[in-house]
RNA sequence: GGCUGGGUAGCUCAGCUGGUUAGAGCGAACGACUCAUAAUCGUUAGGUCGACGGUUCAAGUCCGUCUCCAGCCA
C-alpha cells in the first residue's frame, strides 16, 4: 500500500468559479477515489489563494477590506464542491495563519541559507500586470498584456536564487523522478530550461502592495503572491512546523501521520500536483526549486489538463444565450457532469463543451448502456424471482460469454485472469494501469466494455425465453449479470459515486464500494432482496436539436425509405400525435394520503398525492360529483404531473387525475396495479 | 521569428521499434429481439492515412521540401 496525495492549484479568490476549476476538481476528486479503489491511502487537498494585488483592488473597489472580500469569494469555492459529489479532504486558504507560519519560516530558512538576496531593480511596471516590462516588450507605451499605463519604477526587492538549481531540475525531470503526465508537457518544461533559468523575484514593497505576508526578515515587504501560494501543498500536510496547526484547524480531517512520524514524512513527496497547462512553469520550475533550495524532494507527479472549449462561443454570445456549463450541473444532476467531464475528455488534451455533447454522453453512456441494464435485470428479478437474487443452482455451466464477463471483471480489477479481447482491435486494461498513467478517460471506456458485455449476455442467454422453459439457466445467466453490475458500479464509483452507492443497494448488495483487491465474482448472495426503484438515468431530447446539414438530409432519405416498408394496419386516427409529443406527457403513479371536498365547490375535491421521489401534489379534481373523498384516499391513481399548475377556488393544482370517462358521463378513475410505487413513470 | 507536437473514415481519435485485405467509439444504414429507459444485440463504413519528392523488396509508420493547425518561448 502506498500514499496518494492529492491536490488541485489553490484557486484565485478574485472571481467565481467557472468550468475549468470544476474539471480540475472533478478530475483530482476521481483519481483521489480510483487510488482508493487500488487500495492507496489517499489525502485530497483544494483550497483558495486569497492574497495579491488585483484582490486587493477589488476589495478597495468595493469598500471592504481585503479579508472579507476573500472571506466571501472562497465559500462560493468551497461550497461548489460538495455540490458536485466532490469531497476534498481539506480545503486551505492562503489567509489561515497556519499558512503565513509556514510560509515565513521557509522564507526564513532561505535567508539564512544565503538563497534569497536583496537586489535593486528597476523597469516598466504594470499594475494590471502586477509585473516589470522592459522598454522594447511596451506596445505604444503600454502594458502589451493589457494595454493599461505603465509607469518606471524602481525598487529593491528579494530574489530567490533560483537558477543555482536548473541543472537539478533537469535531471529530475529526464529521469522521472518528477513525472509529468502527459510526457509532451514535460517537454514543454525541457524546453523551457533550454535557456538560462533566472533568479526569482519574491517580494514586493509594502508601498505598492500591503495584502500579503510579510517578509520575516524585511517588515518592508510581502512576499510574491506564487511564492505564497505554492508553499499551501506543504502547509497542507504538515510541514515546517504546521502539523500541530493543522491538527488544531482540522481536526481528525488532518492528514494523518501513520507510521511516519509525521505527517509530512508520510505523504510527501507521493504528491501527484492536477493543474491546468497555464500554470505549467510556476508548479514545474518555480515550486520544484524552491523545494530543492528548503531540502525537500521535488514533486513526484503532475497531470497537466488541458481546456474546455465552447462550440460556438461568438454565436452563442451574440445571440446572448450563452449556457453556463457549470449550471448544466442543477438540469442533468453532479453525476451526468462528472461522467461527461470525465468521459469527454483526454486527460491533458482540449475538448469541446456542449451541452448536446453532454446529452449524448448522458443518453448513450449512463442511460442506454448502464442505467438500462440495471433495469432490464431487475425487471427480470423482480417478475420470475420473486425480488431476489436467484441463488446460483448446482451443476449449472454459465455461458462462454458469460465467462468472459467473469474474466473481464477480473482482469480489470488487477486479477490473475488474463483478458483477450476478442471483439474489437482495442487493447483493454486493468484499472491499476490506466489510472497510473491518469487516463481516466481510458479507464471509464474500459469499464463500461464490462457494461456492454453484460448487455450482450442478456442478449445472447435470453434468460427472459429460458425462465419459462429452463429456470435454472435463467438463475445462473440473472446472477451473473446481477454479479457483473456489482462489477461496474464498484468500478465507476469514482466517477460516479451517488450512482455507484445506488446501483449497489439495487442489486441487494449491501456491503458497499470495495477495494478492487477484494473483488472477488461470486460474493454476491443468492435470496439478497432486490429492491424496487425507477430509473437511474433519465434520457433527454435536447431541445432545438439541429444535427449537421448532411445528416439532416439523410433523415430525410431515411423517413422517404420507410415510406416503402410495409404499412401498419389501417387505423383511422384523429388528431395523431407523434411519439415525442406522447413522450412529453410526464405521467406517474401518485398514492392518494388525503381527499377532501373543497368548500363552496360542487365538483372539487382537494387530494394530497404523493409521487415518491418527485413528492407532494396538491390536485384538484372535478370528480365531488361521482366520488366520495373514501373512495379515493389509500388508492392509486395517475397523474398528468407536468401539466401546468392552475388556480382554482382559490388553491393551487399541481397536475391532472387520470380518469375515465364513460358512455353514461360517470367518471372512472385510472388506477394502476399496487405493484407500482409512487412516483413510476407511465408509459 | 525560434522550438516542439500534430494533420488517419461525417465527428473524436488508436495505430509501439517500417511488412499480410488501415482500426475503435459516436453518428448513419440494414437486420434481429422484446426482459428493458425507441432500449439492447448483430451486420455494414470502402477513408489517394495534409501535398510533393526520396530511401527500401516493402512506408500511415523512416528522410527531405512545402502547406495548414496547436502549444511553448521571444
Amino acid at each position: 500500500m502506498s500514499r496518494f496525495y492529492a491536490t488541485t492549484p489553490i484557486y484565485y479568490a478574485n472571481g467565481k468559479p467557472h468550468i475549468g476549476h470544476a474539471y480540475c476538481t472533478t478530475v483530482t476528486d476521481a483519481a483521489t477515489r480510483f487510488h482508493r479503489l487500488l487500495g492507496d491511502e489517499t489525502y485530497f487537498c483544494t483550497g483558495t489563494d486569497e492574497h495579491g494585488q488585483k484582490v486587493q483592488e477589488s476589495a478597495e473597489k468595493r469598500g471592504i477590506t481585503p479579508q472579507q472580500h476573500v472571506d466571501e469569494l472562497q465559500a462560493s469555492f468551497r461550497d461548489l464542491w460538495p455540490t458536485l459529489n466532490i469531497e476534498p479532504d481539506q480545503f486551505i486558504r492562503t489567509t489561515e495563519p497556519r499558512h503565513k507560519a509556514v510560509v515565513q519560516r521557509a522564507l526564513g530558512q532561505l535567508f539564512e541559507d544565503g538563497l534569497i538576496e536583496k537586489r535593486s531593480f528597476s523597469g516598466w511596471y504594470s499594475t494590471s500586470a502586477e509585473r516589470f516590462w522592459t522598454e522594447k516588450d511596451l506596445v505604444d507605451g503600454r502594458c502589451p498584456d493589457t494595454g493599461q499605463e505603465v509607469v518606471w519604477l524602481e525598487e529593491a526587492n528579494y530574489f530567490f536564487l533560483m537558477s543555482r538549481f536548473q541543472k537539478p531540475l533537469i535531471e529530475a525531470i529526464e529521469t522521472g523522478k518528477m513525472r509529468i503526465l502527459p510526457a509532451n508537457r514535460a517537454n514543454e518544461v525541457l524546453g523551457f530550461l533550454r535557456e538560462p533559468l533566472l533568479d526569482l523575484c519574491i517580494s514586493r514593497p509594502k508601498s505598492r502592495l500591503s495584502w500579503g505576508i510579510e517578509l520575516p526578515f524585511d517588515t518592508d515587504f510581502v512576499t510574491y503572491v506564487w511564492f505564497d501560494a505554492l508553499l499551501n501543498y506543504v502547509t497542507a500536510i504538515g510541514g515546517y512546523g504546521a502539523e500541530e496547526d493543522n491538527k488544531a484547524a482540522l481536526g481528525d480531517k488532518a492528514a494523518p501521520a501513520g507510521d511516519a512520524g509525521s505527517s509530512f514524512a508520510a505523504w510527501w513527496p507521493n504528491v501527484c500536483h492536477f493543474l491546468g497547462k497555464d500554470i505549467l512553469t510556476t508548479h514545474a520550475v518555480y515550486w520544484p526549486t524552491m523545494l530543492m533550495a528548503l531540502g525537500l524532494e521535488p514533486p513526484r507527479q503532475y497531470v497537466v489538463t488541458g481546456w474546455w472549449l465552447m462550440a460556438d462561443t461568438k454565436m452563442s454570445k451574440s445571440l446572448g444565450n450563452v449556457v453556463d456549463p457549470l449550471s448544466l450541473k442543477d438540469k442533468y444532476g453532479p453525476e451526468v457532469l462528472r461522467w461527461f467531464l470525465l468521459r469527454e475528455m483526454a486527460v491533458g488534451q482540449d475538448a469541446n463543451f456542449s451541452e448536446a455533447a453532454l446529452v449524448k454522453r448522458n443518453n448513450t453512456d449512463l442511460a442506454n448502456d448502464l442505467g438500462n441494464l440495471v433495469q432490464r435485470t431487475t425487471a427480470i428479478v423482480h417478475k420470475h424471482f420473486d425480488s431476489q437474487v436467484p441463488a446460483l443452482p448446482e451443476g449449472r455451466e454459465p455461458s462462454e460469454l458469460v465467462e468472459s464477463a467473469m474474466a473481464l471483471g477480473d482482469y480489470l480489477c488487477g486479477g490473475e485472469t488474463t483478458f483477450e479481447e476478442t471483439k474489437s482491435a482495442q487493447q483493454i486494461w486493468p484499472v491499476a494501469k490506466t489510472v497510473d498513467e491518469l487516463k481516466l478517460h481510458v479507464t471509464l471506456a474500459d469499464i463500461m466494455t464490462l457494461v456492454q458485455r453484460l448487455n450482450q449476455v442478456l442478449a445472447q442467454d435470453q434468460p427472459f425465453k429460458t425462465v419459462k422453459t429452463d429456470k435454472d439457466a435463467a438463475r445462473v445467466t440473472i446472477y451473473h449479470v446481477l454479479e457483473g453490475i456489482r462489477f461496474a458500479a464498484n468500478l465507476l464509483w469514482p466517477a460516479l459515486p451517488k450512482t455507484a452507492d445506488a446501483i449497489l443497494a439495487r442489486i441487494g448488495w449491501g456491503e458497499g464500494v470495495l477495494p478492487l483487491s477484494e473483488m472477488s465474482w461470486g460474493e454476491l448472495p443468492g435470496g439478497a432482496a432486490v429492491p424496487q426503484g425507477s430509473g437511474l438515468f433519465p434520457r433527454y431530447k435536447l431541445e432545438g436539436d439541429k444535427k449537421p446539414g448532411n445528416q439532416g438530409e439523410k433523415k430525410g432519405g431515411g423517413k422517404a425509405k420507410k415510406a416503402s416498408k410495409p404499412k401498419a394496419p389501417e387505423v383511422h386516427i384523429e388528431n395523431p400525435i407523434d411519439y415525442e409529443q406522447f413522450m412529453a406527457l410526464d405521467l406517474r403513479v401518485g398514492d392518494v394520503l388525503a381527499a377532501e371536498p373543497v368548500k363552496k365547490s360542487k365538483k372539487l375535491l382537494r387530494l394530497e398525492v404523493s409521487l415518491g421521489e418527485m413528492g407532494m401534489r396538491q390536485i384538484l379534481a372535478g370528480v365531488a360529483e361521482h366520488l366520495t373523498p373514501e373512495q379515493l384516499v389509500g388508492s392509486k391513481i395517475q397523474v398528468l404531473t407536468n401539466l401546468q399548475p392552475r388556480k382554482l377556488m382559490g388553491m393551487w393544482s399541481q397536475g391532472m387525475m387520470m380518469l375515465a370517462e364513460t358512455p353514461e358521463g360517470a367518471l372512472v378513475p385510472m388506477r394502476p396495479d399496487g405493484n407500482a410505487p409512487a412516483g413510476s413513470k407511465i408509459a
